[in-house]
DNA sequence: ATGCCACCAATTGTATACAGAAACCTCCAG
DNA sequence: CTGGAGGTTTCTGTATACAATTGGTGGCAT
């Protein structure tokens, strides 16, 4: 593996789990050696974390982490209805109805059986039901969009205190997502992701967490 | 301005007008010596290209100008597609309704005078439509998946032979689009886009040039 | 006391030198 | 004549040295 590629994913990490905070400085030399890498590749991964937008380049400053605010939960959130509603609609003329059913099944399992510890396991389902999708549209440009915007919200995740309640309600409408595709309907997938959008928005809206931990 | 930025603005200019065909290779040495800069700007350069999927790693053999076909035309109207409705549908919401009016009506005198001749200064006008647009969406998450999108688009345009007919009819269409954002109009404004993007991406498919000139 | 200018320190931006890896070509063997 | 292996060559990937720009700080003048 490259080294650039390295640095790039280590700060990665670090920026979506919140190890360095939105505002911290990244100066190149500090980084390079914290990440045992020349400053070259740490340039590079730097230039692309701006790209993505978790970092913003300050003119004679360096490279500081972007900030992350509500409003900023907004703006997220009407670029993934932009993407997610279509990618279902797309994903629901092609997909094989048999995987997302399997899927579907799984959600309800994972719904009933909710807890706090489960909370990985479940996150880790909701991957695969993107996956699917992913492999469903086979559209490279949507797909890297859909790449960069899952990054961003993977670091807002933090913002929201996941009760096992609201982890069970979101199961539920994975599952009916993974069906409406599975039924090859659109019309009801665009609907079954729009409706767990609203939800999801709605609850990291009114459950926002304070940032003291870690 | 700096010599990175110089490389990048050079080689992506260069790609979108076709001069840099798919396929072609993006030897480091070479590109640098070309463009008078040294090696590691131009390698930021290059890295930012790939991240525009404008340039695709080739492993070993450094970088290559991407493909283009009519299967990548689809992928990139269904993108088109999720992202310009929804802006259409935020604008309308949000905008400031003597703009676009302004905007619609210089649209319709543009497509009554449709020539050969106005095909740059039309452009142009698109391109305030889409700033105006972004304006009013607000959305730096959009504006940036956008702006991606938009680069590609401006490379495939080439692919389409331009008649005024094609102009004029566009030029309606964006009018359309501009009045209903206007009149505030979410639902019509998002079919005026649709409508929109149907009409062009089957022009292209009908009238998809040959790639001799130039 | 406050505002401005100049100097200084630190950080980014660029260039070049070096190392490692991959592809291509050549030569030999079957 | 064809296939494979080894060497050569050219490329990318990395490190480091140097230059230029910028932000901060201190002093001076008003």
């Amino acid at each position: 593996m490259r080294a650039s590629d390295k640095a790039y994913e280590a700060l990665r990490t670090d920026i979506v789990e919140w190890r360095l905070r939105p505002g911290a400085m990244l100066g190149e030399v500090e980084q390079a050696e914290r990440l045992g890498v020349s400053r070259t590749p740490l340039r590079e991964a730097l230039a692309r974390l701006v790209a993505d937008g978790l970092a913003i380049q300050e003119r004679g400053r360096g490279a500081m982490v972007s900030d992350v605010s509500l409003q900023h939960v907004d703006n997220l959130f009407a670029l993934r209805r932009a993407l997610e509603i279509e990618s279902a609609r797309i994903a629901a003329h092609t997909a094989d109805p048999a995987v997302f059913a399997a899927l579907s099944a799984r959600f309800l399992e994972a719904g009933r059986s909710a807890t706090i510890e489960t909370r990985e396991s479940f996150f880790q389902l909701a991957g695969e039901l993107d996956r699917s999708i992913d492999a469903a549209v086979a559209n490279p440009y949507i797909e890297q969009a859909l790449r960069s915007l899952r990054v961003h919200l993977a670091r807002i995740r933090r913002l929201a205190q996941d009760d096992p309640e609201r982890l069970a309600t979101s199961a539920i409408e994975h599952a009916s997502i993974a069906a409406a595709i599975a039924a090859r309907n659109p019309d009801v997938a665009a609907a079954a992701t729009q409706l767990h959008l609203h939800h999801s928005l709605e609850h990291i809206k009114n459950h926002a967490g304070s940032r003291e931990d870690t």
